[in-house]
DNA sequence: CCATGTGAATGTTTTCACAGCT
DNA sequence: AGCTGTGAAAACATTCACATGG
């Protein structure tokens, strides 16, 4: 991960309105890679996979996967295992992904263009339909055939276009005000790659890129000897 | 977030050969921002925190600070708090980010460009010090005043030079084979951006940023209403 | 006979709450 | 008087192990 923990999580998933059982966030976080894992599969042709199976391609254990899977239901035949594309189907629509979600992506730095210019999302139930950036060189430039906005059109684009996630990419010191006037639009999650703890309302879920924090956490664990530069 | 969960965790801490406490990894992965914190408290002048403070800054709790210190010794002066700088010095110490680590980074297209622009590492302790690319376009290329090797060099280059830590940024398919010679060698921490999960022995630690499983995990708490596209 | 789904057991992490030091 | 450091409790997450059903 790189993200960092420190996440805000959800406390209640609001998501349906009767007395549900709450799911743990952890377990949300690892629906991604289900999915992910189970769309290789069926793109392999295996139809059926046990949670054994699964696991292994993973890197979990059999048992975490049959419990994460176990608070929506039940999916398997027992016996023969899970059906890969109904499982990853099934899954993609608890987590909604059985649509298309438009993104606002605010900073055009390296980092912005990169995010940008990215041909990850499209596939992966996400579009970036609005770019912006600090008033200067970049507004009014097409990037990925989308002309760049200034930022002071921020709130209105997202309430007009009904954005409700961003992806922040700005230098540190811009990062909260972007949070802010993106959820005053009504975005609801974010993710942010910039070097900085957003504080939110309750409400909005954010998760944090911070590859420089996640490779401050692996020197712990450099074994001896060795060292150069 | 942002990253995965899923990471491999190195069970022991290799750190320190007599019976030394094992720290939780949960533990070790906070450490990094409260670095960050103390060092923008130390730049901003502030020469003293207390736990609940330095909680509020970072959005955890001040038990859960005081409790992750703990596991290292007695760092704060009751009815005081903590020495800002003495507290940063402190935990970079235990972080191992009192010296400078050689990175290779592998992949060039626009993320690994990013990357090798990113201004961000060095000040942080880590300077990308070899960049590979498959051989074509790219190789022979200068970025950022590093020519870009082919990555038939990589297994030599990273064992002359004593590189302990690599970026992967290459598509997923040669994710896997990359790490391997890069652990071959003597990686033995990977920030791993492909969206795959790599397989490597114990010793070797793995953080992965997956920004689109961040996304996909966010869409489960958006709330209803406002559809769009 | 195989593999799911799940109570129960275990392990891990967080939080409470306060004794003790400055 | 204020805040740390930490036992003990509570909350949370994982794993065991097996009854159950195809």
């Amino acid at each position: 991960m790189g993200g960092v923990l420190l996440e805000s999580t959800p406390a209640s998933a609001l998501f349906d309105s009767n007395a549900q059982q709450q799911i743990p966030d952890i377990v949300i976080r690892r629906l991604p890679i289900y999915v992910r894992t189970l769309r290789a599969l069926t793109d392999a042709g295996i139809r059926s996979v046990s949670s054994e199976e699964l696991a292994d391609l993973i890197g979990v254990t059999a048992a975490q996967i049959r419990r994460d899977l176990s608070y929506f239901g039940k999916f398997g035949k027992q016996g023969k295992g899970y059906d890969t594309h109904f499982l990853a189907q099934t899954i993609s629509h608890i987590l909604r992904l059985d649509r298309q979600w438009p993104v606002a992506l605010v900073g055009l730095g390296n980092l912005g263009r990169a995010i940008a210019n990215y041909r990850g999302f499209t596939p992966s139930s996400f579009s970036i339909v609005a770019i912006f950036d600090r008033g200067s060189r970049n507004v009014g430039n097409v990037v990925n055939g989308l002309e760049i906005l200034n930022d002071d059109h921020l709130t209105n684009t997202i309430i007009r276009e009904r954005i409700r996630i961003g992806i922040i990419a700005t230098p540190k010191t811009y990062a909260q005000e972007i949070a802010d006037r993106m959820i005053a639009g009504g975005v609801e999650a974010i993710l942010n790659y910039a070097p900085t703890i957003l504080r939110v309302p309750e409400k909005v879920t954010v998760r944090e890129i911070d590859p420089v924090s996640a490779l401050q956490s692996m020197t712990y664990y450099i074994s001896e000897r060795g060292a150069s530069s």
